[in-house]
DNA sequence: CGATAGTTCCAAATCGATTTGTGTCAAGCT
DNA sequence: AGCTTGACACAAATCGATTTGGAACTATCG
């Protein structure tokens, strides 16, 4: 119970703990004998590194924090799969944080991974602001920021080409005929749906189709909440004949509401999401969408950090966009 | 970017870093001007308390692990928020590893963690043995086991009522008339299968009917892997009206294989899953199966966990059921 | 043989906080 | 006045590892 210092490993092995520490860590040769001693000790004492400690002495504590909005939300946890297998076999451990999208978790999540030293840090924000950031920057702890939103320029940046690829999403509606096409997103400045937005204008602008406000609505990236907005789309004169979705959840609720209007989708209306969430492929009909590469984003997160870390790449930061891919399936 | 030390607030306060800590920890008094003076200096200089050097000095380190085998697995995402809502209030952060049901990756989560001194844990298995957590347990630093594996008694344990539960499902089945059930489940031995498997054997004994060998498929909880495996269920005489399965997304593969044998749910055929997946609403029919609770189940780790480390609870391992609900909708 | 280089090991300093032991001073009480 | 008590601050020890600066000892070589 009693914890076994490298003082008890040196004890048994008739060195100091000065060499049994060099035998441990090969930071200065030891001879053979003395360093199967050493080993010896360990095994027969089961003796663990004290990591406090060491992280103490080298200023290193072989730990990366991902601080994420909503570890429920399954963007996220692929995401930490993508880091976490960059960064294992540099020794690095994998902190999660999740902050419920909650403005004082994340300041206090920012806090708390600067104050245990962690040696960098993966953060998605929703609320905090650029100052809060600003800590971290001034603690030296190199970080990437991940996500959509636009800000200062203190860390290096991962992100989508949401805009370009739902304005190629909707440029193949129009192209397939698609004459009346509306927009399901969310409420400003929330989230990625602005960029989403931006795109689906672009497209809409590029054919020399007029955007009609009436076509935009508003919703909270929820299968309900798209559930009552869509409502107001039914009925309308030219019909929609197709709607571009902020995420897929808001297009599973876009479905669920054309059915009970009597639509079939895609032969009435065609619907694309966007993130390609796992239950995409389980609606029916199956959800034509767009892959937002978590996986990808993840590992692309990771080796940055690491390249950071190790002083590999040092000054300007990097701005690294991680294209999506269009997903086909049923809906359009 | 130097790091700003305690020393340093107690030089721009003018007393000492004894002092200081006092003022800031609350640990003993110190005058109201002490304290003013103290506070302002912290606010300059924008400190921050190293966290690792106060973990070695109080070793304590205010942070509990949770190690599972799959963090892209809903489920585990739930526990996660559920251990963190509970634990957050009392000043832990949460520590979230994420093995791949890898053997190696097991054991190194767990030696890391003792290693880095966390103030407790709560651990998720597939592959490790006993051995690995006697390990833990020699360490001293309470744990709480989450899943339905039997095993050593080592800590607290936390677990559903998968049998039970499969078996009122099961049990439901029959009442309702239907003659010929079968089971989809997992290859012995690995995840929560079996456990639900015997509750399927269960209600069919209680009822006087007689198991099936024919009737009880291996897959290996994927969709994929259950379409294969139903097709040699489809045609048989006496048909086989109802399938109980072993998770959500099995129950998913096998409705596409219904479908695709021209067999419509639940008329021809009943199907109930398990688990309660975000995907079980949105497929159609909509899925019926039992909620496994991970929020819950998150809940009563954390909380055991915080009696462990307060010492409030000492002595005998606690085993605690956390029962599931069934849901009924389309599909039974 | 003496000088030089190379091994091998140890004592002590260090990381940055908290905690213990002690001293000082002022207020309260007899 | 003398004694006790409490408030307040500081110096030094402490947590458990790593790292620095030598010391001791052995080979090698001219």
């Amino acid at each position: 119970m009693a914890r076994v210092r490298i003082a008890d490993v040196a004890a048994a092995a008739g060195v100091s703990p000065t060499t049994a520490s060099h035998a441990l860590t090969g930071r200065r040769p030891v001879s053979a004998a003395t360093l199967a001693n050493v080993r010896k000790a360990v095994a027969d004492l089961n003796y663990r590194a004290n990591a406090v400690a060491r992280s103490l002495r080298t200023q290193r504590t072989l730990a990366v924090a991902l601080i994420v909005p909503d570890i429920t939300n399954p963007f996220y946890p692929m995401v930490a799969r993508g880091v976490q297998d960059t960064i294992s076999d540099a020794g690095y451990q994998l902190i999660i944080c999740s902050t419920d999208a909650d403005l004082a978790r994340e300041l206090r999540a920012l806090r708390d991974m600067v104050s245990r030293a962690v040696d960098g840090m993966i953060v998605s924000l929703f609320r905090a602001s650029d100052d809060d950031l600003a800590d971290v920057a001034a603690s030296g702890i190199p970080f990437v920021m991940l996500g959509p939103m636009e800000g200062p320029n203190l860390g290096d940046r991962v992100m989508g080409d949401d805009r370009v690829s739902v304005s190629e999403a909707t440029r193949k509606l129009l192209n397939s005929g698609r004459k009346c096409i509306a927009f399901v997103g969310a409420a400003q400045g929330v989230g990625p749906g602005d960029s989403r937005l931006a795109g689906y204008e672009d497209a809409m602008l590029a054919a020399g189709v007029a955007l009609d406000p009436n076509l935009i609505l508003r919703s909270d990236y929820s299968r309900a909440g798209a559930r009552a907005a869509t409502a107001q789309l039914v009925g309308r004169e030219p019909p929609v004949d197709a709607i571009i979705c902020a995420n897929d959840l808001t297009a599973i609720g876009v479905m669920d509401a054309l059915k009970i209007a009597g639509l079939s989708v895609p032969s009435d209306v065609a619907v694309i999401g966007f993130d390609d969430i796992e239950s995409a492929a389980l609606v029916s009909p199956a959800l034509t969408t767009v892959d937002n590469r978590a996986y990808d984003k993840g590992v692309v997160c990771g080796r940055i950090l690491l390249q950071r870390m190790s002083g590999e790449i040092t000054g300007a930061f990097r701005h690294i966009v991680v294209p999506s891919h269009f997903v086909v399936r049923e809906s359009a």
